[in-house]
RNA sequence: GGGCUCGUAGCUCAGCCAGGCAGAGCAGCGGCCUUUUAAGCCGCUGGUCGCGGGUUCAAAUCCCGUCGAGCCCGCCA
């Protein structure tokens, strides 16, 4: 059984109304590990919904956390704005409301690319609007009992002056350097490393992480929530949270769906501190989104992903294959109702530069070859096949058929000798299969290697010594074409 | 020190929850009219299921132990 249904099964034991929470931080590029967060959500959200279940994907983003330092990819001048919150620092490009905006945006436009349906809370506003107040009161107030719960489960000693709830600095902005003196029923009193002393309202702060997170759980009544391994660690705050909700807030605390990290082959773990990363927005310009859901669908949530860009095809070839058998992984990943004919990705790659990605010429010799077309499926396809060999293809994958002008490379006079041959052999009802032999057949009686017939070839058709494989290749081109190519190729140079 | 995950064919992994003849893809080898390239077809090779014990008519699967790898344990997906 698919790890999906399994959750979804565990979940319909406890209910059949579900609310999934997420929130990733975007205080950087959101990247393809954050993803698997979103994707684990979702993939269980349609096994529940498979089974008759309700559910909800909450996604709260923390725009309202610290930026934690200066990250590599931000000018000097950043400095200035560690530890304030995300949605309280400018936009780096200037084009967004505020820096946590700037990251977020283009993430929900790919949740939305994604067919991953949330409902956004921003952490900010929630504040803002007082949502948080009513746990913000319990928290100070409890304020020993959770120091006591936290030093218990962590084994550390929390300091003198810590406090559960974190004011924003009216002098400076920051966060992370008040520490909280006193509270009544308005205000919380505080001072700051900054100097500055003085009180703020309950919507002007927030709680500290491992707080903050089991009193959401209570304002949103999340009942399921995927997570990274670093919370469900023993101590970590999957622990002190399940705690809190209990003996705090007063409530059950989310089924836990725990997950892996993704690492980039060869580099390591994706850390948008470090700069580590793949966008999301990059890579669903560049393919199909059933495909990047495949990714991190197909493995179960506690297994490391290694992505490598080198063997996307070979995935989306695997994707191919199992689609034809109704594969679970698959059904969970595909987002409209789309149909995949039966013409590979890989093969649109091909075809697409042999017509100069015109649509209607792809069509032409899809069909010219025998390929059974749906038009809708190939058009989508195709454009994301175009943009998957500039963004991933190795150089060795590109060609373009050149203009009989623009071919000036040298030619043996075997060469040319199999070309003119090679031409006067070609049948027009020629299939790969027989161009491809016609080679072999025609090389011998020239005398010339076979791989120099098939340089000879692609000379004439691409001005280089390598191409896709020639048969294959050849018929895509046309029999006619060949011909006239070859024959003009000769002409010229004799 | 604590925790989680992984260990099955050369590689990537499925199968384990719910015990019943050890699987797939890739790679390799052979063939498809003697040969190229990241798309083909047919066939073949290839595994003490990390190791040791236990339960069982029967264990890759359940239990106990052990070794190895990776990661996590202020914040982080």
């Amino acid at each position: 059984m698919h790890w999906a249904d399994k959750v979804a099964e565990e979940l319909l034991r406890r209910g059949d109304k579900h609310r999934i929470a997420t929130g990733i931080t975007p205080s950087g590029h959101i990247h393809l590990g954050n993803l698997r967060e979103m994707l684990t959500a979702d993939a269980v959200r349609r096994a529940l919904e498979d089974r008759g279940g309700k559910v909800k994907i909450i996604y709260i983003a923390d725009t309202f956390d610290p930026l934690r330092k200066r990250y590599p990819f931000l000018p000097a001048e950043y400095d200035k704005y560690v530890g304030m919150p995300l949605s309280r620092i400018p936009c780096p490009c200037g084009e967004h409301k505020n820096y946590a905006e700037h990251f977020l945006e283009p993430f929900l436009e790919s949740l939305k690319i994604l067919g991953i349906d949330v409902e956004v809370k921003r952490a900010d506003r929630m504040y803002k609007e007082g949502e948080y107040e009513k746990a913000i009161k319990i928290a100070l107030r409890e304020k020993e009992k959770i120091k006591k719960i936290l030093e218990e489960v962590t084994g550390k000693k929390c300091d003198e002056s810590w406090s559960p709830f974190m004011p924003i600095c009216e002098n400076c902005g920051r966060i992370n350097s008040t520490k909280v003196t006193g509270f009544n029923e308005k205000h919380v009193h505080y001072v700051c490393e900054c100097g500055h002393e003085g009180e703020v309202s309950y919507r002007e702060g927030k709680l500290g992480w491992r707080i903050d997170w089991p009193a959401r759980w209570g304002i949103l009544n999340i009942t399921c929530e995927p997570m990274g391994k670093d919370h469900a660690a023993a101590g970590g705050s999957y622990d002190t949270g399940k705690r809190l909700a209990r003996e705090v807030f007063e409530i059950e605390p989310p089924y836990p769906v725990v997950y892996e990290w993704i690492h980039l082959k060869g580099v390591g773990a994706m850390k948008s501190s470090k700069g580590v990363v793949v966008p999301v927005r990059e890579m669903v310009e560049v393919l199909p989104p059933e495909i990047v859901r495949y990714i991190i669908i197909r493995s179960k949530p506690e297994r490391h992903i290694d992505f490598d860009p080198a063997t996307l095809l070979d995935l989306i070839d695997e994707f191919e294959e199992a689609y034809t058998r109704k594969d679970r992984s698959v059904e969970l990943s595909l987002v409209e109702k789309v149909n995949y004919c039966k013409v590979p990705f890989r093969h649109l790659v091909v075809v697409g530069q042999i017509a100069n990605w015109n649509f209607n010429r792809v069509i032409e010799i899809l069909r010219r070859t025998e390929y059974d077309v749906d038009v809708e499926d190939v058009k989508r396809r195709m454009s994301y096949a175009k943009k998957w060999l500039e963004k991933f293809a190795p150089e060795r994958m590109k060609f373009e058929v050149r203009d009989i002008k623009e071919i000036n490379v040298d030619f043996s006079k075997k060469e040319l000798e199999f070309l003119r041959k090679f031409a006067e052999e070609v049948k027009n009802d020629m299939k790969a299969d027989d161009l491809h032999n016609l080679v072999y057949v025609v090389a011998s009686r020239v005398g010339i290697k076979p791989a120099k017939a098939f340089n000879a070839i692609y000379k004439a058709v691409l001005g280089k010594n390598y191409g896709p494989r020639a048969g294959y290749f050849m018929e895509s081109l046309g029999t006619d074409w060949i011909k006239k190519r070859f024959i003009k190729v000769v002409e010229l140079r004799s």
